[in-house]
DNA sequence: GAGACGTGGAC
DNA sequence: TGTCCAAGTCT
């Protein structure tokens, strides 16, 4: 992982870079490793100080997490980088107060940077930590009822010596063995003292509350392209579901489509298919409406963006698909 | 405490 | 296809 610092490097006393360990950190919060490698890489390659970040545009710094989800991550990166500038001249705090008061650093992060940045005897308790402290002592309480107790035992293992190869080592044992569907015993290092494995409980932990059912919600977006080949979007507010991201303009989305004005009052046609997409809370089917519309075009809704200026890859992912369908109907067209 | 908040991959 | 899941935070 591009993050992370050499076990021999940590051995001498050679720590990560505090920013980037914060920047992995918060992209790496309910993502996985594989999806976040690259995106680390652009911004980095891109910012590569909490300076060059704090200066960056917002539209930039939401385009480049654009497909990462979780858009409140990308806004709260921007704030904290600009924090840490403003208020801790330009250095991050290696304290769990200093670090928690920061936007979009919780107790995970926080914990996260302290002991891995700055080798601080913090204790680590991410999904990884849950699981594993879960059948290292067979925990039935189910989560998240059951975090302040895993936190606590967690908290009797945390060592006073490499705290942050520690933390590193616990959450890597949980990615890698003790995994949520057949966890590998046989190789795990701690299989001896380990309750679950003793008593066959590995499997059923750790108890999770179940989920309630998503719903499915229904929408119209509206993509319009001028005849010099710009196209008509909206910078969304920055509350809320994609808030800060780019997309098209369209009607709220709900059980029932919720009456709305179409932009421009072009011929629309809708496309023959849907758009899908699931959130974390809801399904959605997104009519896709397609028109042309005459150079010199002024919407009241949105603005035209030129070809040269937009990128597809700066839309989030159900934007994105609906750009894709109305992309090949226009290419359709000529 | 519970719900909002994305996405892509595994099964 | 549908469900679950991944290194959480904020309200």
């Amino acid at each position: 992982m591009p993050w992370r610092t050499s076990p021999a490097d940590r051995a001498r006393g050679i720590l990560p870079d505090p920013y980037h360990i914060w920047m992995s950190e918060v992209m790496l919060q309910q993502t996985t490793v594989a999806a976040v490698r690259d995106y680390f890489l652009r911004f980095t390659a891109r910012w590569p100080t909490v300076a060059d970040l704090a200066a960056a545009e917002d539209g930039d710094v939401m385009g480049e997490w654009a497909g990462l989800g979780y858009y409140a991550r990308a806004r709260n990166l921007l704030k904290c980088a600009r924090a840490v500038v403003s208020d801790h001249g330009g250095q991050f705090p290696d304290t769990l107060a200093g670090l928690l008061s920061l936007p979009g650093v919780g107790p995970y992060t926080a914990a996260a940077i302290s002991s891995i940045a700055f080798d601080r005897a913090e204790t680590v308790v991410d999904g990884n930590v849950e699981r594993v402290m879960a059948r290292l002592f067979d925990v039935h309480t189910p989560l998240p009822a059951a975090k302040p107790e895993l936190t606590a035992l967690a908290a009797e293992l945390t060592p006073a010596k490499r705290p942050g190869d520690y933390a590193q080592a616990v959450m890597d044992l949980g990615a890698t063995i003790c995994t949520p569907r057949n966890p590998a015993c046989g190789i795990c290092p701690w299989r001896t003292p380990c309750a679950a494995r003793r008593l066959g409980t590995a499997t059923e932990l750790p108890k999770k509350t179940p989920k309630k059912p998503k719903p499915t919600r229904t929408g119209i977006a509206y993509i319009a392209r001028r005849s010099d080949g710009a196209w008509l979007l909206e910078r969304r507010p920055d509350r809320g579901l994609l808030g800060g991201m780019l997309g098209w303009p369209g009607s709220d989305w709900a059980e029932e489509v919720p009456p709305h004005d179409a932009p421009l009052g072009a011929n629309w046609q809708p496309l023959p298919d849907l758009a899908l997409h699931t959130f974390t809370h809801f399904h959605l089917r997104l009519t896709v409406m397609v028109a042309q519309a005459p150079e010199g075009s002024n919407p009241q809704i949105g603005m035209f963006l030129p070809p040269e200026t937009f990128r597809a890859s700066d839309l989030p992912t159900v934007m994105r698909k609906a750009f894709d369908l109305a992309h090949a109907h226009f290419i359709e067209l000529g």
